[in-house]
RNA sequence: GCGCCCGUAGCUCAGCUGGAUAGAGCACCCGCCUUCUAAGCGGGUGGUCGCAGGUUCAAGUCCUGCCGGGCGCACCA
């Protein structure tokens, strides 16, 4: 994404009226009328849901009065009569408990057009984020095989998010958690191990339960038995499993490289969990811990509601999770000396919280169980010795059910049969799972039936979307067959429809600006599709009313200023579509 | 037993981090379109926003307690 000044962003229409209301406030209280200093944090300066209630509507009046210490209604009064005297505002009329109803100029939106060209393909860009280092961490899928469709939801929701996060302003990171360190890794050598035997002509039969059975290791083995021979076919484990373990949890990181790059996903930190801890960062995180007594050694209570067999207490390092809000102190390390998952993701947490402002992380739901913890580790070791803890967010996204024409996908995680994210982008297009993916808000579970999203109609958002651009593509094109351009020249020839487009699309910056703090990429996409649907909308318009089209071949100005603002809504789309990752296609 | 997420039209879901009369697509009903900008179009039926309290000018949205579904609950990852 291209480094914009920040100093460059454009502005846009709501936040320049927003600035408008603030400034009416200022006049009220230079009158009098308003004390001074009261909190404006909660005035919104929005359009209203009912579209007939005006362009722009304020709650002002309904969140200031009482403070003020008067009632709703004569606020009101007194800001409609100040805002009717701002530029650009034609009427400003109060209404239910207390809104006030601004209707604009219609020059403010053509004018909004115009901001749309020159912005270009920077339009909707803000600079909320001030610059602000946000760390997300996505994906992070165990170095044990191939990306898998378990992967692909919080992969794609990272990576929009990411650029959701460059787009409103926040200088981003996209980091990779590589787990290279646990007992999944000296399994996934295991595995390797035996996948050499067999390249070096050894019949080796079925892979015994608990090894990774999946044929993606099969030239692994032959890689290393083409490099050492038999050097280790009877070799103890001690002498090759480092060796082995290094080099296949290579071969899966260029594998799962592969894969993110099918979805146009890179990243540019891979962290190395085994990296961190041959680094000592646990450790020091230990010693911190501990002289701040944060971390303890004590006996863990065996597990409520739930029998264990094997479970007996012993004494471990514990981190006191519970000052912070967790159910349970939680160890840092095994009985065996070794650090747990959790003891090495805190030193992993600290360090990337060292190099950022704010971190956000998205987990797959399974997780969500330590979700307490981790949020605890944070805000220990970030915010001790009076400091403020780094802002931390945890996204959680659920479960997505395969369907093909609504029946359930079979899977069978046990013979390695699992459907690979590589073979459902290579079935239904790397922009068909991009979108998908990204209608739906996350934390809520959602079915991906693969007959249903590369459905050519209406109700698939995926193709509307897309449908919406190439029509706004093939319509300047043909435009420029028949001599016709698009024209910013007599832009007053645009009526009521044409101007309902533009308020929809100009909503662009403020979407992106919301999405952003919410941390909610989805919106993008729904944004999307109301434009997409007020397109279609008024090109059906069209149908059965020729003068409404967007060339009317014997008005040559019309048909300019229609193409312009063909072209505009083009933009706009094409933008959303770009903070997705999605193509905007110039013909379907 | 505990924790987290979800519960909105018959179905699949939006609902802009508290705003006005809760929206879209599908399905269903009525009409239109096969001379074109039609991988269709217009209109309509359909809601105690799981239930019950609470917070306030205002609750689908926030809090509490239930009910239902999902995920998880080892020193695993």
């Amino acid at each position: 994404m291209s480094e914009t000044a920040l100093s460059e962003v454009p502005a846009n229409l709501h936040a320049a009226f927003a600035k408008v209301i603030d400034g009416a406030l200022d006049a009220l209280v230079a009158a009098g009328t308003l004390p001074a200093g009261l909190p404006r944090g909660a005035v919104t300066c929005e359009p209203p849901r009912d579209p007939s209630h005006g362009d722009l509507s304020t709650n002002a009046a309904m969140v200031l009065a009482k403070p003020a210490g008067t009632n709703p209604r004569t606020l009101a009064e007194a800001l409609a009569q100040q805002l009717r005297t701002a530029p650009q505002v034609v009427s400003a009329d109060i209404a239910g408990p207390g809104f006030i109803n601004l209707r604009l100029d219609d020059a403010a939106w053509l004018a909004e057009l115009r901001a749309i060209e020159a912005a270009g393909a920077d339009y909707g860009r803000s600079a909320m984020g001030g610059g602000m280092v946000v760390n997300v961490e996505y994906v992070s899928a165990n170095p044990t095989g191939p990306m898998h469709m378990g992967h692909c939801r919080g992969a794609v929701v990272g990576d929009a998010l990411a650029s959701l996060l460059e787009f409103a302003g926040h200088k981003v990171i996209r980091e990779y958690y590589v787990n290279d360190a646990g007992a999944q890794v000296d399994v996934l050598a295991r595995s390797v191990h035996i996948r050499y035997r067999e390249a070096l002509g050894e019949a080796v039969g079925e892979i015994p339960e608990g090894l990774y059975p999946g044929d993606y290791l099969v030239p692994v083995g032959q890689a290393l038995a083409a490099e050492f021979g038999d050097a280790y076919a009877a070799a103890p484990e001690g002498d090759w499993l480092v060796l082995f373990r290094t080099r296949a949890v290579a071969a899966m990181l260029v594998m799962i490289r592969a894969d993110l790059a099918l979805l146009d996903i890179h990243h540019d930190l891979f962290s190395s969990e085994a990296e961190l801890q041959a680094a000592g960062k646990p450790e020091a995180a230990e010693k911190w811990l501990r002289a701040h007594d944060l971390v303890y050694d004590g006996v863990l209570e065996a597990p409520k509601g739930k029998t264990l067999e094997d479970w007996e207490a012993v004494e471990l390092p514990l981190f006191r999770s519970t000052k912070f809000g967790d159910d349970q102190d939680r160890p840092i390390r095994k009985s065996d000396g070794n650090w747990t998952y959790f003891g090495a993701d805190l030193a992993y947490h600290f360090q990337k919280a060292a190099s950022a402002d704010a971190l956000v992380d998205i987990w797959g739901a399974d997780h969500a169980g330590t979700v307490k913890r981790i949020k605890a580790a944070v805000a220990a070791l970030t915010g001790a010795d009076g400091h403020k803890p780094k802002p931390f967010e945890i996204k959680l996204v659920q479960m997505v059910q395969l369907l093909r024409d609504g029946e359930p996908v079979k899977m069978s995680k046990r013979s390695g049969n699992f459907v690979t994210l590589a073979d459902v982008v290579h079935e239904v297009g790397k922009d068909v799972v991009r979108f998908t993916m990204l209608t739906r808000k996350p934390d809520a579970q959602m079915d991906f039936d693969f007959a249903k999203v590369v459905e050519a109609s209406k109700e698939n958002p995926v193709f509307y979307v897309q449908y919406a651009h190439a029509r706004i593509c093939s319509t300047l094109r043909k435009g420029a067959v028949e001599g016709f351009a698009p024209d910013a020249g007599a832009l007053e020839l645009l009526g009521e429809e044409e101007l309902a487009l533009i308020r929809i699309a100009a909503q662009f910056p403020r979407v992106v600006e919301s999405a952003a703090a919410a941390r909610e990429p989805h919106r993008i996409a729904t944004f999307l599709d109301d434009l997409a649907a007020a397109f279609h909308g008024y090109w059906n318009v069209g149908n059965d009313r020729p003068e409404k089209r967007f060339i009317v071949a014997q008005d040559g100005k019309l048909s300019g200023a229609r193409l312009y603002l063909a072209a505009r809504i083009g933009q706009v789309a094409a933008n959303g579509l770009a903070l997705l990752g999605v193509i905007a296609a110039q013909e379907l």
